[in-house]
DNA sequence: CGGGTTTGACCTGCGC
DNA sequence: GCGCAGGTCAAACCCG
C-alpha cells in the first residue's frame, strides 16, 4: 500500500467511495442529477485541483482539507446533495463549510464561459500550463456557429492507472500523440447503446503522475452492473492505486 | 468468435 | 489555398 494509500484510510477511509461519489455527483451518473447541470463559481479545475493535493499529499494540512472541503461544498452544491458527515469530519473540515451554501452558489450554471476557462488555462498563463482540447478561441468559434456540444468537465487525479474506474465500461476508440506532450491522449467512448459519453485521458506533461481526464457528454442510463462491479474491494485497491 | 485495443488514414477546423 | 493539429474512423490485430 503506498503513502497516499494509507494516508487517504487514515483520513476516513471512504475516499474511494466519495470520490466515486464525486464523479457521479459532477457527470451526472446520479439518477437524480439535475438535468441543467449546475456548479457554484469555484468552478471544476479549481475544484479538483484541491482534490489533486489532498490525493497527493503525504498528510492533510489544514490548508488541504480547507481547500477539500470548499471541494466538498461545491461538488454537494452541485446536486443540493445533503452532504456526507464522515467526509466533512474526515477532512477536518468543519461540517457547516458544507451547509454554508448559499442558494446562489446552487443556481449558478456553470456554462461555456468556465468551461473555457477551465480547458484554456494554458492560454490564459494558468498555473497547470496545459490545455485540455479544444481552446477557448475555438470554442468561440463554435458558440458563434451555435455548434452544440455536450457539457465537458475535467479534473486531475493522481494515479498509475490512466483510466479510473468510473463505473462505466468504455471503449477506447483512438490515441493521439498531442503536440508537445509526452504521453499520448486516449479517447474513450462509453460502450452502452445509445450513450454518446466521451472521456479523454493523458497525463501531465510536467507530472505524469497526475491524470488528466476529460468527460464530453453526460450518461442517459445508470452504472447499473457496471457500478456494482466497480466496488468491489479488489477494485478498490486497483483505483487506489 | 466476440469484444476490446492498436494504429495509420482520414476528416475537420483554424491560422497564416 | 495550404499546412498543422486535434479528433475520429476502421481495418487489423489481440485475447479470453
Amino acid at each position: 500500500m503506498s503513502t497516499t494509500t494509507r494516508s487517504i484510510l487514515n483520513h476516513g477511509g471512504n475516499l474511494f467511495e466519495d470520490q466515486q461519489y464525486v464523479m457521479h455527483t459532477q457527470l451526472g451518473f446520479l439518477p437524480n442529477f439535475p438535468a441543467n447541470l449546475t456548479f457554484p463559481s469555484l468552478g471544476c479545475h479549481q475544484s479538483l485541483k484541491g482534490f489533486q493535493n489532498t490525493m497527493g499529499s503525504p498528510s492533510l494540512s489544514s490548508e488541504t482539507a480547507s481547500t477539500t472541503a470548499n471541494l466538498t461544498e461545491t461538488l454537494f452544491a452541485a446536486t443540493a446533495q445533503k452532504p456526507r458527515q464522515d467526509l466533512a469530519s474526515s477532512f477536518g473540515g468543519p461540517t457547516h463549510h458544507l451547509l454554508s451554501l448559499n442558494a446562489s452558489s446552487v443556481l449558478n450554471p456553470w456554462g461555456w464561459g468556465e468551461v473555457s476557462e477551465c480547458l484554456s488555462s494554458k492560454r490564459n498563463g494558468g498555473e497547470n500550463g496545459h490545455c485540455l482540447g479544444m481552446s477557448a478561441m475555438k470554442m468561440k468559434k463554435i458558440k458563434g456557429r451555435r455548434k452544440v456540444r455536450e457539457p465537458r468537465f475535467c479534473f486531475k487525479t493522481m494515479s498509475d492507472v490512466d483510466v479510473l474506474d468510473d463505473g462505466y465500461k468504455w471503449r477506447k476508440y483512438g490515441q493521439k500523440v498531442v503536440k508537445n506532450t509526452q504521453h499520448p491522449r486516449s479517447y474513450y467512448r462509453c460502450t452502452q447503446d445509445n450513450c454518446r459519453v466521451k472521456k479523454r485521458v493523458e497525463r501531465l506533461a510536467e507530472d505524469p503522475r497526475m491524470v488528466i481526464t476529460t468527460y464530453e457528454g453526460r450518461h442517459a442510463h445508470s452504472p447499473s452492473n457496471d457500478l456494482e462491479d466497480s466496488q468491489a474491494p479488489s477494485q478498490l485497491t486497483d483505483f487506489l492505486w
